[in-house]
DNA sequence: CAGCAAGCGGAGCAGGAACTCCGCTTCGTC
DNA sequence: GACGAAGCGGAGTTCCTGCTCCGCTTGCTG
């Protein structure tokens, strides 16, 4: 059955929006480890609303994760659609490495919903479209083709990481960062990789793992 | 002037070292967040007299860190001896994935002494070795050569940390993950990387980023 | 316009982790 | 063996941050 049809009283729902987009923008200035209460002033709110809305500063982490998430499947969907198919890999990760760069909470964001459902909801939403993007370059002979979505994601989560410190100190940094990484992903040029990929449960546990260490890294 | 040439009693001597190797061992098997309380518990020793040799928690990891210092360096020496330069390569970073992988304090370890000193120490010691194994791949025409050794930290820090979580789900990944890592690096495949490479003073201020990310992160 | 449920706010609570303090113990010298 | 300095330990302090509680306020309905 569907849950409380009782629409908000409109100071409440004025209250709420203001919550997100504080949240939003203060993840993104200062990353996710500041505090609930820096939140609530500057949404102008006290942090009694703010709790009664989000019963827990994951479940508000979460609510940011899903509108931003959007902005990331509106990426991978230009991806999906360049006319050259290496293109759309390079401004797939392109795009997820400036967010990176640019957005100090982007790292903790992008990690993963899975604190309110328990299960990585963002990447069922994401990896098909991701997955997309490879395979397309993979059957163009431009992506080398003995790597899956997995090995790109794990990739990106490196590389986002040391993008997100190296930014604050050499801006542009990451574009080297990527140009590296995405030689290594011609295929032209690759060398065969050791092992198999994970598989499409591993990386469901893998994306849990990352959404874990990310949320409780301040 | 060389400072308190009075050397400790006995028993404090063998309760430093126990500290030491509590530490060392409890960082790498829980992490650097590990509480000091517990550190001092698995030494046998009071928090008190843990605090009496180490003022402050960083000033023990500091040592720890110290004391592995030439462990690395010891890796490094060796991928400066290998027949083969690129076979240096493989090895260096190799190793250091491997303990990224395998030792789940590594990251913060690595991340340098800056805490006591405020400079890059370990890295001052290391950079001229890891500069002596690229140069030489890049002499013998096997590594691109519009890299250096910052631009390999980068990549390493980043590595590192989607190490450290994918070890704990698919042990084996990292060599994935460094196979593209290093196909990326070779020489005959390079497409021109963008910019420049962040200059000495660069790496020194990212050394020090980088050592605080790792360290406030639990 | 009256009544009340829904909403508000922020002082305070809880718990976790780094660090301090000080009375007691032990080592090593004379 | 005795004495004092060095060392010990762990209960307690502080600080920080997520979260709760409850008396007051406000929007909505009849």
């Amino acid at each position: 059955m569907a849950t409380t049809p009782v629409p908000l009283r409109r100071d409440a729902q004025r209250n709420l929006e203001r919550i997100l987009d504080a949240a939003q923008e203060a993840f993104a200035a200062d990353g996710i480890e500041i505090g609930v209460d820096e939140i609530a002033r500057r949404a102008g709110v006290g942090v009694g609303t703010l709790y009664r809305r989000f019963p827990t500063k994951d479940a508000l982490i979460d609510a940011i994760v899903e509108r931003r998430t959007e902005e990331i499947a509106a990426l991978a969907a230009e991806a999906e659609a360049t006319d050259e198919p290496w293109a759309g890999v390079e401004l797939l990760l392109g795009g997820l490495l400036e967010r990176h760069a640019t957005d100090r909470g982007f790292k903790a964001l992008i990690a993963d919903r899975t604190v309110a459902t328990g299960k990585p909801t963002i990447r069922a939403r994401l990896r098909p479209q991701f997955a997309r993007v490879i395979t397309r370059a993979q059957r163009d002979g431009s992506l080398r083709d003995d790597i899956t979505v997995e090995d790109v994601t794990t990739l990106i989560w490196g590389a986002g990481r040391a993008v997100e410190v190296t930014s604050e100190i050499v801006p542009d940094h990451w574009r080297r960062h990527l140009g590296i990484l995405l030689d290594g992903l011609r295929a032209p040029r690759a060398t065969p990789l050791p092992g198999t990929p994970p598989t499409i449960a591993q990386g469901d546990a893998l994306s849990v793992a990352w959404a874990a260490s990310c949320r409780s890294g301040r």
